[in-house]
DNA sequence: ATACCTGCAAAGGTTTTGCACATAC
DNA sequence: GTATGTGCAAAACCTTTGCAGGTAT
């Protein structure tokens, strides 16, 4: 396991305790918190930390390709530190988003690939359902 | 095929000038809009519309099922009057975003049900590349 | 030393809401 | 006649930006 510190010079990004903090909150989690759940969470140990901070620490993994932003259609981002391609998926009763680790959707670009003219270079792919725990309630 | 009078009476909506023109916009067109561009768009037959006017149209035609929402990513929704469950793929150079049509990913959530505890309902899948507009530029 | 990052406040963009008036049924 | 929809303006969100001061290298 590569440490935080030796990514982030790999990347040539400043070591900064915001930043981290935030990136070692999303390697923590598996709860693809948005920007403002993030800034919520730090904000104990971090109560000088601002939000506008916290999108621009994001922003900047997401171009770097530390962190990957989904958008499930809540009409906010949420973000994942698990930049490898894989499918998520929301509860559509209690708003959970989880990964669907095991299965990988790259190959589907080449299937589709037949019945569109473009060049498919990634993919992105939400499933809606009900999670167990909803399911027992 | 059945006229919009019709499928909204089917669905109990009020048929009032501003709902049948946003309708039948989105009927005619493949290009997804948003609230926005079917706005500017009606703007010179339906002058006195507002947006608000077309969010409330959009999310009741959301609500009885008659569209859907699309979120590819780029902080604001489109919409597509085609239900049936199709990917899209947008083109990362200049952003229009199309069908997928003679693919049906319904099968996906069987294929991957068994690696998750959800009940899986419906899926979205996007895809990005370059549209073959923008590979001959 | 300097380039870059942070924090703040303000602005920008998208979507929703409340309410008075209008209209479809 | 009544329930529902429209238009307007304001508000609510989410995210970005500009800038002065601070910090990592």
């Amino acid at each position: 396991m590569k440490s935080i510190t030796d990514t982030f010079k790999e990347k040539k990004l400043k070591l900064t305790p915001q930043r981290i903090a935030v990136y070692k909150y999303l390697k923590s989690t598996k709860e693809h918190p948005s920007a403002e759940t993030i800034y919520r969470t730090l904000q104990p140990d971090f109560p000088t930390m601002s939000l506008a901070t916290v999108y621009k620490a994001l922003n900047t993994f997401v171009e770097v390709g530390l962190v990957q932003e989904l958008n499930v259609g809540e009409g906010n981002f949420r973000y994942d530190s698990n930049v490898h391609s894989h499918p998520h998926i929301q509860c559509i009763t209690c708003g959970k988003v989880d990964d669907i680790d095991l299965v990988s959707l790259t190959e589907l670009n080449n299937k589709v690939s037949e019945f569109t003219d473009y060049t498919i270079l990634s993919n992105k792919v939400y499933f809606y359902g009900i999670c167990k725990d909803c399911k027992s309630n």
